[in-house]
DNA sequence: CAGTGGTCTAGACCACGTA
DNA sequence: ACGTGGTCTAGACCACTGT
């Protein structure tokens, strides 16, 4: 009865985990499925964008829709800090590893810091900063929006505030005004984007974005700087590496 | 032309973002749709399933489509590390701190090691492993499911077989058998549901997941417990802790 | 029982990609 | 030029919620 566009979304998507239609092949299209389950166009194309909205497939118009093709980025939060401990580390998820994103379209300006960004930075709300904006691209594909703040009372007068922050970038120009940033909190959300975003992104419909927001602090505990981060979830996969030097005790780990 | 239900949804959302609809209220109904617009019923609804789709509102059959409520839990996953030395520490995104989840439904078996889980822990494929499912619930929704996996010939005759871990959990049990974990590795991904995924969780329709992957290691880098986890992304914002010591050099943090 | 969202049909027009 | 997905209409039936 009327669960017909499910049951064919089922039955496509059954022949994707069997592996029967594999990344990048073609699905069956809307006249092919009117045909074989006798249904009208209209639940043909429901049946496509469930499988579309599940991130499944990917429709292009004109052409057709096709397995969707997952080959992240592995994006290492912990990059910067020391790898010997870390070497030889498996994975669960394969990745392009050497698929570093360019930065593209940077842009650099002062403006009175956001609400949320001021009381992250422990500014007053609407104080001077210097806003740096980003873009990643891999393959022609932006993958990722990032834009960063920073007081601008800090680092008005350095590089920060050019489009090319010079040999060591922000963090070695922030250590040479006595501002090093040595520790980092990072907030993560999963979410569906708003049209802008997915447009940004160009990302296809039925895929989500992971929203960062790292906060950097020097040894003293002081705030320098704040970025927010909106990723294509479908390029990425995050890691983090936790030491626990001193864990003593032992809670529930996953709560 | 034919960009109708797209402009609809378009002036909902507006709505939604200026405030004038909040969290929890009831957005205009598809008969309200049609008659406002003159449109037919079948596009108010799409209208509707758009922004069903974003996550921003949720649709209660016979009831009427509601202004999304984000609620989420905060996930830290240094919980068990020195909490001193991040005290005080602001948040960007607001969330009910004290909802801890209650575990429930734990389900305990020895299993043989799924290829993947056996590779990240460094035994044969197919060796033994006790695996341990458990539900999370935070006002009787579930939000989380977990699997852990563990080296039957190291915990097969300690309380980690048990439903009942005993105090300190499993991790306590670990320390024991001379197996403390101590280092943790975690990598995720956001992606849409599955429909068995989505049942699980019980999540609305365009709501993402975050799939962890989380392996703990002893301080003599022999991984000795490999967790699987699944969240409602609508459920949880989570945080990580980087403590960069040693920070000496200074690539592109965002990359 | 009236109102709501969920889905289906049968036919139509459009913009776009591919050949 | 043809086939593809994208969308709209007008009317229909269903299952569910709330009064």
């Amino acid at each position: 009865m009327p669960e017909t566009s499910r049951q064919i979304a089922d039955d496509i998507r059954a022949r994707i985990y069997s592996g029967e239609l594999a990344p990048g092949d073609r699905l069956p299209g809307e006249p092919t499925l009117v045909k074989q389950y006798g249904v009208a166009k209209m639940t043909a194309n429901q049946a496509l964008k469930l499988l579309v909205g599940e991130g499944l497939a990917v429709a292009r118009p004109g052409s057709g829709t096709y397995v969707r093709e997952f080959r992240p980025i592995r994006r290492v939060a912990n990059d910067r800090l020391d790898k010997s401990r870390w070497s030889g580390g498996k994975s669960i998820w394969s990745a392009d590893v050497e698929q570093r994103p360019l930065v593209t379209d940077v842009e650099v300006y002062e403006a009175e810091a956001p609400r949320q960004v001021a009381r992250l930075l422990g500014l007053d709300a609407g104080a001077p900063v210097i806003v740096r904006r980003r873009r990643f691209v891999v393959e022609e594909r932006p993958v990722q929006l990032a834009t960063s703040f920073l007081p601008a009372d800090l680092v008005r007068s350095s590089a920060v505030a050019q489009r090319d922050t010079g040999p060591g970038g922000t963090y070695a120009r922030l250590a040479e005004l006595g501002a090093e940033p040595v520790d980092f909190v990072e907030e993560l959300r999963a979410r569906m984007p708003s049209d802008d975003e997915r447009q940004d992104l160009r990302l296809a419909t039925g895929v989500p974005v992971v929203e960062i927001c790292r906060t950097a602090f020097t040894a003293g505990r002081r705030p320098v700087e704040v970025t927010q981060m909106l990723l294509d979830a479908g390029s990425y996969v995050l890691e983090y590496r936790l030491s626990g030097s001193g864990a003593t005790s032992a809670e529930m780990p996953a709560s």
